[in-house]
DNA sequence: GCAAGGTC
């Protein structure tokens, strides 16, 4: 007996079709639909049927440290039970199995995990694979007339997307949501995609936010044959110093002056009258992302027009919709599909008049796959009755399109007229549309004209109004939908399955709000956390690198091992970050700052003052407004900070100890810590033994950010020779010189204490160092 | 309860 696994029922239900000439039977094996003809079976999966995953004893959140999920190894599991075993039935009895999974690389890996399914069961049977560009009669004949192998190094580089996608995401999930003490379905998601995706939006209102408008000016003038009839607008421009054309005027003197020169004449000469012919090409096939571009402009979301274009397919009208090929292919038979198009009412002179043109030659975009084509209907019509509303509204949208990229261009007939008002240039831009090409059967773009009556130049035309428009630059507008599916279409950002449901994600996590989508504050904190703890995560580089390094796994050049155990290290180095600031994080994640964390009020803004850590490990003090107020103070780095109730009086800040086992000591008001290292002035006390000679750099007693001393290089950061010194008590710099490094001695007075006779700092160091 | 990718 013979198998065939393809990747969906629809694509099994086709193959069968095809290869049976319409002779196969349908069988039920273990709740599965399969088809049957002489000695062959049919079965198609649900795309992936095995799932990969941690062991059962990593589920528990509450006991397994997030870390341990970097180490632990990844296991499989079936996700889809009565299609595995459906497979396992007809695998186990088969003497030859064929691989027939959509033609990229997730369908060579659903592909292999058949294969290891099929060997589980049946370690004799030939497995073959075949690969069909569409699903018809030649393309699939052709395939399985000339079988190849399994692609084991392509499915490779599918699987090392897998495993560091679920353990990266599944790691940094639980560790910021545990950090956060989040319970329940309130967890902090965060992964590949979805984290530079969000990070557009965050980062883009980011800039909203810190847009610094720019005024303008703009200058109208309304010319007319006579001062009571028709009119027409004209717009002021200059050139400006790259001779470019422009109509902003940034100067108000400027433009005042412009414009009283204009308002006080009557006349406007034509100077030039241009006409010229623009064309106006059809669109492109639709592949998913166009599809969902034009779904947005009548009314759709992305999710909501994708499952309307799913129940379509399913029901047989449209092809598949998720594709990225913008190309037909050379099966596809335009005008015999037009043929079946025009014999369904709604579109008969649509068709028909498509039918009628000299040639038709369809579009193309530059994208050209092999697993799909572009969506497209099928030869099966239904009639409008049989579809809802919006069915019906896709499903239109969707065969005009198809009419579209079939239609000639459309012609427009451009005219500029410019006009001189006291040596000042107006112009005008008229636009008509004379021929309206595809716009006849895509009436979905905007055909809007401009009308300007007919002048020559020299006329004198009236000047029958002017206007001094006082403008502001705006800030960029917010990312619609259909936008952001772009924008990670162009940074490669999830697949042609996975970008409307990611950005559905995001609404479900309460990362977005409205549409356009505005990231909440919860966004805001999640975006910032993974920038400075997790930065690979969040940014869409790590995808680019997944995708270069999948290219040379599928190429040989490197393995899937290699690939995972490298992204391992370097999410381990992200965990040593992540653990040592883990409290800072959890603060920063939380809803409701806790009143007891903060030190006080942020002078700057008003927020709460919370000690923090940086990547680095550097602790200091930090304004909660973060990212919006950028406000720090010093702390020391040694010890955990622990706030004391005593507050300081001249700036009301809670003052700190800083907790370090025996070293423990209380280090006080941030702020005067701060300015009592700004008052110390670095005191040279000699040169630098590591670049004086070569740079003249020399060596001075200095007070750092954190507040602890050091003597170090006047050429830092260029240098960066540096001798420790003891955090408390006050330095003395005695008269008396050392003999071996010309540096002079130091004694340090504490309270409390009889005074430290420290003695030459390099002296001091090779001591302490022994 | 975690990701992203298939598909239903």
């Amino acid at each position: 007996m013979e198998l065939i696994v393809s990747e969906k029922y629809n694509a099994a239900e086709r193959i069968a079709g095809i290869l049976s000439k319409d002779s196969a039977t349908r069988e039920t094996v273990s709740g599965v639909t399969v088809f049957k003809w002489g000695g062959t079976y049919c079965m198609g999966l649900a795309g992936h049927v095995v799932k990969v995953d941690f062991p059962d004893e990593y589920n528990d959140w509450g006991s397994v440290s997030p870390a341990s999920l970097v180490d632990v190894e990844i296991t499989k599991r079936a996700s889809k039970p009565d299609i595995v075993s459906a497979l396992n039935t007809l695998a186990s009895e088969a003497d030859r199995v064929i691989i027939a999974t959509d033609y990229d690389r997730e369908g060579e890996l659903i592909g292999k995990e058949a294969y290891d399914l099929v060997r589980a069961v049946n370690d004799t049977a030939p497995v073959d694979r075949v690969r069909f560009s569409s699903l018809t009669g030649p393309e699939v004949r052709n395939a399985f007339e000339d079988p190849d192998e399994i692609d084991f190094d392509l499915a490779a580089a599918g699987e090392a997307r897998q495993r560091i996608d679920l353990r990266w995401g599944a790691s940094l999930t639980r560790f910021l949501t545990l950090a956060s003490n989040q319970r329940g379905d309130g967890f902090i998601s965060v992964g590949r995609v979805q984290t530079p995706t969000l990070k557009l939006l965050v980062d883009r209102e980011r800039e909203i936010e810190d847009f610094d408008p720019d005024d303008y000016w703009e200058i109208y003038a309304d010319l007319g044959q006579t001062l009571d009839g028709d009119s027409f607008e004209a717009q002021y421009f200059f050139l400006n110093d790259q001779e470019n054309e422009a109509e902003r005027l940034w100067d108000e003197e400027t433009a005042n002056a412009v414009y009283r020169d204009v308002d006080d004449a009557s006349e406007a000469t034509v100077e030039t009258v241009d006409e010229s012919t623009r064309n106006d090409n059809p669109p492109i096939p639709f592949n998913t992302t166009e599809f969902i571009k034009a779904a947005n402009a009548i009314g759709y979301d992305a999710k909501p027009a994708m499952n309307v274009a799913e129940d379509l397919y399913d029901d047989g009208y449209v092809t598949y919709p998720r594709t990225d090929n913008t190309v037909y292919p050379d099966d596809l038979d335009p005008r015999e599909l037009l043929e079946t198009l025009s014999e369904a009412s709604p579109f008969e002179a649509d068709a028909e008049a498509l039918l009628d043109q000299e040639s038709i030659s369809p579009t193309a975009g530059e994208t050209e796959t092999t697993d799909h084509p572009p969506i497209h209907p099928t030869e099966d019509v239904p009639k409008k009755k049989a579809l809802k509303g919006r069915e019906w509204e896709i499903y239109e949208l969707i065969v005009r399109r198809f009419f579209a990229t079939l239609a000639d261009a459309a012609t427009w007939r451009k005219l500029r007229v410019d006009v001189d008002v006291e040596g000042h240039s107006l112009k005008a831009n008229g636009s008509r549309l004379v021929d309206p090409g595809y716009h006849a059967v895509y009436p979905y773009y905007d055909t809007g004209e401009t009308t300007i009556p007919a002048v020559a130049e020299g006329d004198a035309l009236q000047i029958v109004e002017s206007r001094l428009d006082e403008k502001q630059t705006r800030p960029p507008n917010r990312y619609g939908q259909s936008q952001l599916v772009e924008k990670m279409e162009s940074l490669g950002l999830g697949t042609k399955s996975t970008r409307h449901n990611t950005i559905e994600k995001l609404y479900d996590r309460d990362y977005v709000t409205g549409n356009p989508p505005e990231p909440t504050d919860l966004a805001r904190k999640v975006v910032s956390a993974t920038e400075e703890y997790g930065a690979h995560v969040a940014s869409a580089e790590m995808t680019a690198q997944l995708e270069a390094d999948m290219t040379a796994i599928a190429d040989g050049g490197t393995t899937l091992d290699d690939v995972t155990g490298s992204s391992r290290e370097m999410l381990e180095d992200v965990f040593d970050d992540l653990q040592r600031a883990r409290d800072e994080i959890g603060e920063l994640l939380r809803a409701e700052i806790d009143e007891s964390d903060s030190v006080g009020d942020c002078p700057e803004c008003g927020e709460p003052l919370l000690p923090r850590q940086a990547n680095s490990g550097s602790r200091f003090v930090g304004c909660n407004g973060y990212p919006d107020c950028e406000f720090t103070l010093p702390l020391p780095n040694k010890g955990r900070p622990h706030i004391l109730d005593e507050l300081c009086d001249d700036h009301g800040l809670h003052h700190v100890k800083m907790i370090a086992g025996s070293k423990t000591f209380v280090f006080g008001c941030p702020r005067c810590q701060q300015r009592d290292a700004a008052d110390t002035d670095d005191r040279v006390i000699g040169d630098c033994p590591e670049c004086h000679a070569r740079e003249g750099g020399e060596l001075a007693i200095k007070r750092v950010h954190s507040g602890s001393r050091l003597v170090g290089c006047t050429r830092y950061p260029d240098c960066e020779y540096s001798l420790p010194l003891p955090r408390e008590g006050e330095i003395e710099v005695t008269d008396d010189v050392c003999g071996d490094h010309d540096l002079p001695e130091v004694v340090v007075h504490q309270e409390d204490s009889s005074p430290w006779q420290l003695g030459c700092p390099i002296c001091n160091y090779e001591r302490y160092k022994n």
